[in-house]
DNA sequence: AAAAAACGAGAGCACTGCTCTTGACGATTG
DNA sequence: CAATCGTCAAGAGCAGTGCTCTCGTTTTTT
């Protein structure tokens, strides 16, 4: 109905998607710190002050990006998992952990905005969110799946969780619904490894350590599937 | 010799000292892009340009920054591992992987600077590689002398590490000599684990997640440890 | 057709990193 | 001892930033 009212909001939902096009492009050769309105503006060819028309502040600019990258990145996860057998448990969080990979290695300076060191002076607001818990929430949705069809079997480690942790493991069930407290802290535990890794290959850390990157990668995530008690089809 | 040299020596070593720690007092209150030279020149009574003498660049300025934080870091990885009784390697690795967590939340921002997103911009040079591999020559140590000890029971996972990562092991065997392949990629699987862990909680990705951080976190890291075949005394 | 809202342009404020020049001070050498 | 030479703080200035305010113009609404 609102979908070609007046002329007026059409050419402007024009020329705010231009604007963050332009602000991604200039995000993925300059980085967050190097986002300038006023480079927009000039590329625009509108005057710096314009672009307030259209984001009040340079953060609410940031947040568009921000959103765009988690629904870009949990678009990215959807797909990877969809492409898997839905019985082989493995298979999928080892392409879903690729995806995240190589997601992030495409688009390094998107994926800082969403897991990286936070910008300063920048507040996320609550509209984000809503959009960062699309890709784990594929990962919840596997272990659960795993879990109910009864495909896990997860190597006897040590210490259990405690009982303690048991309110936040009630917590975390809402996006593993089913699973038993230990498995939902090793969810945890594969979840920060996965991105550990990646933040820490995107961001640099192993330059001049590690040669055959998605090998190893590969390696650190299927012991962390082995450590879930997913087995390889 | 250089001790004491000249009063000018003096003086410009204390302006030095002066101008880092007030560098870092702002890093901690506005973090690594609001780092300003020219308000550091102001808190000294400076003028901005005299800033210049002792430090050519931001940059540079944050390089200073950057190796104290590595070395503050390593030196309370160090102490916290040389307060474990030796032979207690589960207990060492536990103790120094509190030690990196505490050290973070308690300089967030320079625990950004080392181990967050890259500075847009700002080009590591060669003097910060040499302070970084403190931190991580400690936990080499412990899984070293663990295995020299036939102190590990690692479970059995089912995929050992392929032959085609054994340049990458050999390299990283620098690290945990006499180390054998397998156990050396879930170490590096443990390691990228506990730093995942400290960013996200740092960057603050586990708010409105999770309550008992300090629990949730040892139990993670307790598990990687059980996943190095650590045995808890 | 008149009132209201949205818009682009421009000037301006306070701030940044950094450069260049100027004048003063202190250490080193003749 | 005195002259010189290097080091230093200060200040002005450049190009850039986010953001605000005002001023006509254009478009939408009443």
């Amino acid at each position: 109905m609102t979908a070609s009212r007046t002329a007026r909001e059409r050419v402007r939902a024009e020329l705010t998607k231009e604007i963050t096009d332009i602000a991604r492009r200039q995000l993925a050769t300059e980085g967050a710190g190097g986002l300038s309105l006023r480079a927009v503006a000039r590329e625009m060819g509108m005057v710096s002050s314009a672009i307030y028309r259209y984001f009040p502040s340079r953060d609410d600019l940031l947040t568009a990006l921000i959103i765009d990258g988690y629904n870009a990145l949990g678009a990215a996860v959807e797909r990877a998992d969809e492409d898997s057998p839905p019985g082989d448990f493995a298979g999928r969080w080892l392409a879903v952990c690729h995806a995240v990979r190589e997601w992030a290695l495409a688009h390094p300076h998107e994926y800082t905005l969403l897991y990286g060191s936070p910008v300063p002076g920048y507040q996320a607001p609550e509209e984000t969110i809503a959009a960062r818990v699309r890709d784990v929430a594929v990962f919840g949705r596997i272990l659960a799946q795993a879990y109910e069809a009864g495909a896990l079997a997860p190597p006897d480690l040590a210490p259990p969780a405690p009982a303690t942790l048991s309110a936040d493991a009630a917590n975390l069930r809402q996006i593993m619904p089913g699973v038993p407290d230990d498995l939902i802290f090793r969810g945890l535990t594969a979840w920060t490894g996965l991105y550990g890794w990646v933040s820490f290959e995107v961001f640099g850390q192993f330059e001049n350590t590690i040669q055959d990157k998605r090998g190893s990668f590969e390696q650190s995530v299927r012991t962390l599937g082995a450590l879930l008690g997913l087995k390889p089809a």
